[in-house]
DNA sequence: CGCTGCGGGTTTT
DNA sequence: AAAACCCGCAGCG
């Protein structure tokens, strides 16, 4: 039963996709479709059951780069690229930041960076102890990405709906650490009051507006993935990283869960009714992160909407990135965010449609999000959003700050 | 140091 | 057999 949810999901997702040409296709078909007549644009958040055909020359398709922290997995097919999502991490207490934002740091991909993490960081924000929240978007277990490259063409399939809020971005999390690592150099004896004030800078006290929207989000604002409605609310997360501070959550902080001391507020209560059948396979161990700021995104609107081949340069996702960026969607169920990326570009319009940019509300934007009226929410259109737009400027310039 | 990809191996369904 | 996952190794930036 829950699979028929999730194929249900998935044949919507393909027609809406892919609009027009029906992407018939499956990652695991012997032969791939050669004679493609679009070409898609990289997605940096896919989320949902989508397929995507990226060009063989796009360097972010090449990479297999997702803003979301997915690790490689072994399927014992070297022709397919297997990789699963981490989650994100946040923090126990489920603190705010003086403007409202939820702290939502990215798992380190490598386990041992992860431990390695996890002992000396704590939340950047409260400096309470940080905690995993895993992935269960695929029937219980971490959605999966699968990357196939045949041809002229790289081949993406998705499967699951994220039921968690975007980590920061890869380029967030490196700016972040570099910055982490310049301060500990310079007072290593006291770390923690040292991040004490980087939080501060953080969370409000920054210079750049636009360099904060990093790492936090506005609970209000920000949605959730499609799968994740139901979360927040008692724990059962992972583990809990928490090695950091040491210090238990605060009474208070927690709100309303009173009790479990523990990071009392991400659940996920199984959101739609599709809970993975019965258990959830026991994951591992929690990762800590700590982080501090780091840039963020925003991309401008390109609106050109240009070819698919991203030439891009350097940067990890700008290229082909353009406007989109949020998939904003959430409001839609399970397809609901999909990536809609892509708002009208030339190619198929991706599951935008379904998107109807629903209230005025501000989808959700992770971290960065400008957060504030203005430009930010307003367009859906598209300012900030994932990564790829950022711009370097956007991106870079920040790194100075911290 | 961390990301990424590979591949052997194990466990569960 | 398929899928999820663990672990180590190696290349790369």
């Amino acid at each position: 039963m829950l699979k028929g949810a999730d194929d249900v999901v998935m044949e919507q997702e393909d027609s809406a996709s892919q609009h027009g040409e029906i992407t018939s296709w499956d990652i695991n078909d012997i032969k791939l479709p050669q004679d493609v007549r679009q070409i898609d644009w990289f997605q940096e958040w896919p989320d949902s059951y989508i397929k995507r055909i990226y060009s063989s020359e796009d360097k972010n398709a090449q990479k297999h780069h997702s803003s979301w922290a997915m690790r490689n997995t072994n399927n014992h097919n070297s022709r397919i690229l297997k990789k699963s999502c981490l989650g994100v991490v946040v923090c126990g207490n489920d603190c705010s930041t003086l403007d409202g934002r939820k702290i939502y740091l990215r798992p380190a991909i490598c386990d041992k960076a992860r431990q390695n993490n996890s002992v000396r960081k704590c939340c950047p924000n409260c400096n309470g102890p940080l905690q995993l929240l895993s992935c269960r978007g695929h029937g219980g277990y971490p959605v999966t990405n699968f990357w196939r490259h045949e041809g002229q063409f790289i081949f993406f399939q998705s499967k699951g709906a994220h039921d968690h809020p975007r980590p920061e971005t890869k380029i967030e999390a490196e700016a972040r650490r570099s910055v982490q690592k310049a301060q500990t150099a310079f007072s290593p004896s006291y770390p923690r009051l040292k991040r004490i004030q980087e939080t501060e800078s953080l969370t409000g006290a920054m210079p750049t507006q636009k360099a904060l929207p990093l790492l936090l989000s506005k609970p209000d604002a920000y949605m959730l993935p499609a799968n994740f409605r139901g979360y927040l609310s008692k724990s059962s997360r992972e583990p809990m990283l928490d090695s950091c501070c040491g210090r238990p959550p605060y009474p208070g902080a927690a709100g309303e869960d009173g009790g479990s001391g523990e990071a009392s507020t991400w659940s996920r209560s199984p959101a739609f009714g599709r809970t993975p059948s019965a258990g959830r396979p026991g994951r591992g161990p929690a990762i800590p992160l700590c982080a501090a700021p780091s840039p963020q995104h925003c991309a401008h609107p390109g609106t050109q909407h240009v070819p698919p081949v991203t030439k891009s340069s350097h940067h990890p996702f700008r290229p082909s990135a353009g406007p989109f960026g949020d998939e904003s969607c959430e409001e839609n169920p399970p397809l609901a965010h999909s990536s809609s990326g892509l708002p009208l570009p030339p190619y198929p319009a991706p599951e935008g449609s379904p998107c109807p940019r629903a209230s005025g509300a501000p989808h959700h934007r992770p971290f960065w999000a400008p957060a504030r009226g203005s430009g930010g929410e307003g367009g859906e259109g598209g300012c900030c959003m994932g990564l790829s737009h950022c711009n370097d400027d956007t991106a870079f310039n920040l790194y100075p700050l911290w």
